[in-house]
DNA sequence: ATGAAAGCGCTAACAG
DNA sequence: CTGTTAGCGCTTTCAT
């Protein structure tokens, strides 16, 4: 009796072949109504579930989706940005009816292992990659095995890539630009990592801004690691030169900084305002509100998994690079908004 | 010349057969030398990989996990204990050189389809379930779907099933008992969920450390849904009744709270002590540092994985329960520190 | 130590 | 509309 449940024993017991059993699970026309219900009568009945590696194989498509995040530290994880990204990311590849596997390599030296797993054939039909550095060896690799891939973020230099990015230089610029009018002259900058390229983009982006309100750092930046213990750290270092406003790379940061801010007696944002870069901050978590660049993270990455399934279904044709614009949220760290509001 | 790359290719190219090739390939013995080296050289080359999905077929095993996180709703990814947990489960897989398949289900109808992708086979060897809340049919239905899974947390009736979790009870109790013996008399608490497992039992631990101290909470109880803004307005609304401490079943809630006290102008620990559960917060991430009942996070997932893989195995006789102690680490919040330590 | 052949469960081209 | 058949790429007896 304990039978193995396929397309073969479903047959049997609806009395037609497996052909017709495979018709009737893929929605082929070609099917009798009568035969139809019988067929789904036994489905149901059995609980029969097709066998996804064999239709992989037979299809050579797994209708699998990788997302891969190389230098996968455990406070990378602390940021709500990758929750956020996740989320998205998830939430797309179930609405195209796909599934999503997750490749996180961090420290530790698996690393050529789970790549070799991502580019085996039979196991993902393609791959996201993000949180990558500049000239990391993976965007290279994965060009030559064929794996289809889109990147999030700006891939660096090299071949035509497809990817999805938001407007980190226009976005930090706006931040500048903000500050500027609303009177700051000695602003400081806490960069994100210069090996990333949200982390140059957002760093050239505000000195672009300050250039054109004809200011200068002057030596007012410290680089953070993306995370909060760094920015309260670069900002205690900045007080020194008594900065009347900072610009962090992130929200995580920006919220180190202004921690750092208090502790020193000053007020935010009479005595340093600060802007931020990810709008991740519900308003009410920090007083005051952040003001901070928005960036679409769900968006991203629902755009990434669109891009990739063109892309695996050939539906495509030059590489493109698209590019999300951001917008500039005003709460009260930067000092726009009268105090009462705050 | 663009043949597939498959064994049959490998072995023509190498002068041998392709079960041969497959030996190699997976380290049997019975190969010569010489033939092994000469059939890796063609590999190397070639940049051959076996096909993931064939081999699954053929061995009726996939060597993929699944993570399934049922009521997946953004604000959940906002809390670190998410990132966390995902980190350690991904470790954990890596390490047994598996791959990681995440199911997420929010809010979205999409949830049958994916139930189906979850338990069909051919796709994961077996899955981890979390964050289901009590009384969810997707344990019952994986029962019957005889896919092997693991489930973190508690699960909440019914027949055996292997779970990890962490002495929620336990924990909550100690929380009391340290604040009842700090002298505080007005506890309030900000239970979670009790739809879930985690927040039924930190509240009666909770309520058990206080009776062992003769005292009761008197309605000071709040319900918030881990965020935290829910937090915030559960203290907003305790600090009515004067509480002198206050027990956040989460950190994020915690969070809220503190913010909710300082609002009120008042002092934390001075005037409202503080303790939460998950100990996730980094000590300067709060003013003063939380005292928080730790959870194993990190290991709690390792432990899920190798749980499971035993179970998939079949390696493992009775359905475990296991469940990590906790410890209670105290920062300032609390009240336990000299005023010059915070 | 190596090769031949069957089979994993599915799809798809072809025949009727 | 339905059944037959030949693979998809791999593993695994069974010969040799």
């Amino acid at each position: 009796m304990a039978r193995r449940l396929n397309l073969e024993e479903i047959g049997r017991r609806a009395g037609v072949s497996r052909s017709t059993v495979s018709r009737v699970v893929n929605d082929d026309p070609n099917v009798s109504l009568k035969t139809k219900k019988r067929v789904e009568a036994v489905i149901t009945e059995t609980g029969y579930r097709p066998h996804a590696a064999a239709r992989s194989l037979a299809l050579n498509s797994t209708d699998v989706l990788g997302l891969v995040i190389p230098s996968a530290v455990e406070t990378l994880f602390a940021d709500p940005y990758f929750g956020r990204l996740i989320f998205g990311i998830s939430r797309a590849t179930n609405e195209v009816q796909m599934t999503l596997t997750l490749f996180l390599f961090g420290d530790v030296p698996d690393e050529e292992s789970i790549i070799s797993r991502v580019v085996s054939p039979g196991l993902v039909d393609g791959v996201i990659v993000t949180a990558t550095t500049m000239g990391d060896p993976l965007i290279d690799y994965l060009r030559g095995a064929e794996m289809p891939f889109v990147v999030i973020g700006r891939p660096d230099d090299g071949g035509p890539v497809f990817s999805v990015d938001v407007d980190n230089r226009g976005g930090a610029r706006a931040a500048a630009l903000h500050l500027a009018n609303l009177g700051r002259r000695r602003m400081a900058l806490i960069s994100a990592p210069a090996n990333t390229s949200a982390g140059v983009d957002r760093t050239s982006g505000f000195l672009d801004g300050l250039a054109e309100s004809d200011l200068d750092l002057e030596g007012r930046i410290r680089e953070g690691d993306w995370t909060e213990g760094s920015g309260r750290a670069a900002m205690e270092e900045l007080l020194a030169d008594q900065p009347d406003a900072v610009f962090a790379a992130s929200d995580r940061m920006a919220v180190g900084a202004m921690s750092a801010i208090r502790a020193a007696g000053l007020r935010c944002p009479e005595d340093v305002g600060v802007v931020s870069f990810d709008g991740l901050i519900a308003p009410d978590q920090t007083s005051p509100p952040l003001t901070s660049v928005v960036q679409p993270v769900r968006k991203v990455g629902e755009r990434a998994v669109k891009l990739l399934k063109a892309v695996v279904d050939d539906t495509v044709a030059l590489p493109e690079c698209i590019v999300f614009p951001t917008e500039l949220a005003v709460g009260g760290s930067c000092g726009a908004l009268p105090e009462k509001v705050l």
